[in-house]
Order: structure tokens, then sequence, then C-alpha cells
RNA sequence: CGGUGAGUGGCGCAGCUUGGUAGCGCACUUGGUUUGGGUCCAAGGGGUCGCAGGUUCAAAUCCUGUCUCACCGACCA
């Protein structure tokens, strides 16, 4: 490719709306442009990494023994009517109407219709198991879409579904899936993990995560120091602290002034964060639909982790927290200095809130502490916080480190939740009519664009992995229009390179050389040759690696051969 | 949806407080200059100041409404 008669478009300066590096290095190296809120189009250059990361996901997944189908974007709302999740599924799901009334989805994922179609076709056992994927774009209609192509509404997606007779079967192509993920981000050189993840709205039982590891990923991590144990800090269970004794010190009260922070007011009174409990309350679940709501206690170091909260009986999901008002309402007080020994609502303590003696607690007036406070009757207890660094990790080895990580594949063991309301089953070698069990694989193909970039990237810009990179070489002749050699030579050299069917990106503009160095960094081709009078008067040219840095010398026909072995 | 902030040539911004009919840098065009790391000089083209209404002799500027966008929270590949 020639950049006179591709479209470049770099740009020196950082759009303001661009927050992570992955999204200003795309937009900076004009590889998408905006056209709407978490839309957007794939100029050339970032449509050939996007296909490159498509092509490695699909070679992978057929050499798995998957099978690519191609279904619709827009899908007939009773499908979805049929699984349940027209109603489930909220207003992420984009619905929209024919010319005949007729409610449609804009699919955000395809359970339904692999289901579908796998009803009609497949009737026999023999055909089994089967797997069934596509890359494909999806809509979401995200509720804040931000990071550029990280979090888009409308983004592309490798998605396969697997059917399956019994539940051993799944378990086997789950592995299967499983290692091909880990290949596949192996292929893309990207430092990710595998981890135990919640399967939450899309259903099912067992399922893992893959993510990419970057300082801005949107999920946290908990891994173990000294075992291979891995997962989603939404997923990771919570230590059970010891019981504390109290001392037996008196309980006293004490005032907060309303300038001072709780920090130092804890302080103030002798304790830390972890030596007291905070109250928060949330909606309720009750089985006659009367609303009502939940005191959930915390040592007031901890954080709520929200998905372990809503798996609670008593506890509506999704978790809704209450207002400042409604909370003072409920409690009789505001929600800090409310007390967790008399509180009006039911409380479910956190196991280690509950283990604490001595600590300090509303007292159910407004700005008034209990010091020194202990729990009269053991309460309700539940695994409410997130882990944090230095917590045991669950299978007992070591302790807990948070990294943070970008979700780009998620798969899971669905089950029959989808076969069991669509009715999807065979006829079992025993001629009876068996429901089908399902695993469900996805991967964010274009969010592995932006996660890679979050990952390789350099104060001057991208530096693609090779696999993925949009163009393997730049090819940059130094004032070509001046010089007739220089023009020869890199006529020559692109031509035996294309000829190899090597990506070649031939800077023919005529540009300075900064001008041309900066782009082709900045786009991030990972090799460059450099062609100058200079080093042409001992029929040689640079090559130079962009994430090493390195350059040395190359006799001009030793290009090709030098290129090939890269 | 809740909280915060922003909408002025393609991009980044100033002007708004104190109304007087739009400016700077980058990019773009032309000529010259320079030529191994975003040269320099000159001359150009491009904006109904998000939209609608109001106040006023006069509105980018003041008022009202509305739309859009970004950031922080609950969802997810």
């Amino acid at each position: 490719m020639r950049t006179s008669n591709y479209l470049l478009s770099t740009q020196k300066e950082t759009p303001a709306e661009a927050e992570v590096i992955s999204h200003q290095l795309m937009i900076r190296a004009g590889m998408i442009r905006k056209l709407a809120s978490g839309l957007y189009t794939w100029l050339p250059s970032g449509l050939r990494v996007l296909n490159k990361v498509a092509d490695i996901v699909r070679e992978e997944m057929n050499r798995a023994g998957a099978v690519e189908v191609l279904m619709p974007v827009v899908q007939p709302a009773d499908l979805w009517q049929e699984s349940g999740r027209w109603d489930e599924y909220g207003p992420e799901l984009l619905r929209v109407k024919d010319r005949q009334q007729r409610d449609f989805v804009l699919g955000p994922t395809h359970e339904e219709v692999i289901t579908s179609l796998v009803r009609t076709e497949v009737n026999s056992y023999k055909q089994l198991p089967l797997n069934l994927y596509q890359i494909q774009t999806k809509f979401r209609d995200e509720v804040r879409p931000r990071f550029g192509i990280m979090r888009g509404r409308e983004f592309t997606m490798k998605d396969a579904y697997s059917f399956h007779l019994d539940d051993s079967c799944l378990a086997k192509t789950y592995e299967v899936m499983y290692d091909t993920y880990c290949r596949i981000f192996e292929r893309m050189g990207l430092d990710y993990r595998a981890v135990i993840a919640d399967s939450g709205a899309i259903g099912g039982s067992v399922s893992h995560e893959f993510h990419v590891l970057a300082a801005s990923g949107e999920d946290a991590i908990a891994f173990s120091d000294s075992s291979g144990y891995a997962a989603n800090v939404e997923m990771a269970p919570a230590p059970v602290a010891d019981a504390q004794v109290s001392s037996g010190a008196p309980v006293t009260t004490a005032t907060k002034d309303s300038n001072t922070s709780l920090d130092a007011f804890y302080s103030a009174q002798g304790k830390q964060a972890n030596q007291a409990l905070t109250v928060t309350v949330v909606k309720g679940h009750s089985d006659d639909d009367a609303e009502t709501w939940v005191a959930l206690v915390l040592r007031a170091d901890h954080t709520l982790n929200s998905v372990k909260a809503e798996k609670l009986e008593s506890v509506a999901a999704p978790l809704t927290i209450a207002s400042e008002e409604k909370a003072t309402q409920l409690l009789g007080c505001n929600p800090l200095s409310a007390n967790p020994l008399e509180c009006k609502l039911p409380v479910v303590a956190d196991y280690s809130a509950a283990a604490l003696a001595d600590f300090i607690c509303g007292a159910g007036t407004a700005d008034t502490y209990l010091i020194n406070a202990n729990w009269q009757e053991q309460p309700a207890t539940a695994d409410l916080r997130n882990v944090e660094a230095g917590d045991a990790s669950p299978d007992g080895e070591g302790a807990l480190e948070i990294k943070r990580g970008i979700e780009v594949g998620h798969i899971f063991q669905l089950g029959d939740k989808y076969s069991q309301a669509m009715n999807c089953g065979v006829l079992s070698e025993t001629g009876k009519h068996q429901t089908l069990t399902m695993g469900c694989y996805g991967i964010g193909v274009s969010r592995i664009v932006a996660a890679a970039i979050e990952q390789n990237h350099d104060k001057f810009g991208i530096i693609w992995p090779d696999p993925i990179a949009p163009f393997k070489v730049a090819l940059i002749p130094m004032n070509m229009h001046k010089s007739q050699r220089i023009k020869d030579t890199a006529e020559a050299i692109y031509q035996q390179l294309t000829d190899l069917g090597v990506e070649v990106l031939f800077d023919d503009r005529k540009e300075r050389p900064g001008v041309m160095f900066n782009d082709m960094e900045l786009i991030g081709v990972p090799h460059s040759i450099v062609i100058g009078e200079r080093n042409l008067d001992n029929q040689q040219v640079e090559y130079k690696n962009r994430r090493s840095g390195e350059k040395q010398l190359l006799d001009v026909d030793a290009v090709s051969e030098f290129v090939r072995a890269l």
C-alpha cells in the first residue's frame, strides 16, 4: 500500500474526550472516528487490525472444531419472549418496530437465534456435539459508552454456542474452548489471565473470563501469590474472619463534628476504619412483592460487593441502594449514624463486620457514635465485601493480590436455560426426547484491538505485536522526489516485499523524514526500512525495530531475505 | 437514569464576567525555503458561535427551553 493511495488520517493532537491511552492513540493514529456516542467508523488502519484479530480468532475456532455461521443482527421479538429475556434484559436491549408494527430487537447476543436454529436443524444425538460460532456486530444500548471502542454500543464479537446431550460432554467442549482462548490470546502476543467469573445475566453455572492485564482495566482481578487461583473480585469469596473478644471496655458515646472526616473521627477515638461499622440500606426481596429494605453492615474499610449482595435471598436483584432520603426515613437518622445494633430494618452483616468487638458504630442519632460497642446478639451474616490485597486466597494457598484487567473473553457452561425455555432437544440413542445442554463462548474482537494498545504503546504511539499489526513493514524513502536512485531503490524494495506477500506501507508522500518517522511510529508499524542517500552510497538501507528501537544496516540485496525472516 | 462539566472552522482552544457583529495554534491550499526526527517565511480557503425562542438599536456574550457530548456511579465482550 502506498500512503498516496491510502487514508492515513493521523493527527498530532489528542481529542479532549479521549480519556484512556488506547482511545487517544486510536484516534491519533487514524484507526477510528466517532459518529455518535458509542458508535465508531473503522478507518483503513483500524479495520486492518480488526480483521487480523478476527482472522486469528477464526483460525483457532476452526482448529478447535467449531463451525462458522452468520446470524442476523435484527431479530424477531417472539424469540426473546420465548426465552423470557424480552422482559429480563431491560433497556440495554434496543427494541425496534418494522413497518407492520412488529417488534424486533438489535441483537446484543444470539442465544435465542442459535437455539431456534438448532432445534429445527438438529434432530438426532448423532449430530452432537455441535459448536457453532459467528463473528458479527452486536448492539447493546449501554448506559454509559466509554473509552472509545473499548465499550462501544456497537461492537464486533465472536460468539460461539455448543450443544450437548449431557454435562460431561459440555465440560469437555468447555475445556477445549478454554484452551483455544488461551491459544488465541497467546498468538496475539497479549498478557492475559483466565479468571473465575460470575455468569451474570447470560445465566449458567461454571464460567471463566479472560482478561488482558492493564492498569486502565475496568475489572479488578484477585490472584493468589502462591497458587494458580485467579478470580474476578466480584466472585472471589472473602475469608471468614475469626471472632474478636471484647476487652470489656465500657461503651461510651461521642459526637462527630460535621467538618471532621470519618477517618479523622475514628483516630480521634483511638480506632481505625477496620474497627468501625457502616450501614448500607438496599432494596429487599420478598415473595409477596411488598417493598422491603435490608440494612447491610460492613467494616468501614471494606467495600460492598454488589454481586455477592444481590445473591442473598432477602436482597433484590439488581442491587438497589436506597437514596439518602429514603435511608434516613427508614432508619430514623442519617445512614452514617445508623445504629446496626438496634436497627429498624433486618440486618445482614459481613463476616468480618460480625467478627468485630469493641467497635465504633452509629448510635442512631445524627452525628452520634458508640465507642467500644459490641454485638448483643449474633447478626445474620454473609460474605458481602470485596476481597482486598492481602486477604487469604480462597484455595487456602497464599495471599491475594489485586490487578486490573480488561475483559476480552468470557466462556460459560450455560446448561439448559435456553434449550429448556425454547424446547431445544433431540432424540437420544434410546429414542427418547432429550433437552440439550449448552455452552457459550464470547470474545470481544473489537475490544481486543483497544486492549492490545493499552498493553503495547510508548510515548511515540502504538507498538503492534506482529500478528495483529496493520502493516508489517513501513518503507520510508527520504527525499524521494529529489533523488532518482532513492526512488528506484524504494520502488524495487516495495515490489520485492509485495511479491513476497509482505504487507508494506510505502510512504511515498512528499514529506520531510521526521513527519514520516513520526507517523509510522504513531501507527505502530513493527518494522521500518529507511532509504537515504547516505547509506545508499554503500548500497545499504537502514532497518529499525519499533519495539526495541534496534537499528541495523542492510545491503539492498538482502532486504527481502531479512524481512522474510522477521 | 442520577451527579458534574462542556458545546465557537477538521482537531485543540481563547473571546462570554463588563453585549458592538469572531480570533489563535495545528491541519488544509499556493509560492518560496529547508531536507536523517513533526523546518521556516509569505499569501490564501474554510465557522448562520449546538438548536429554538426571548430581552435589546445591537447577542458567541444576558434570560428561558431544548438537544448533544464527555467525566463519576449501577451493567457488560
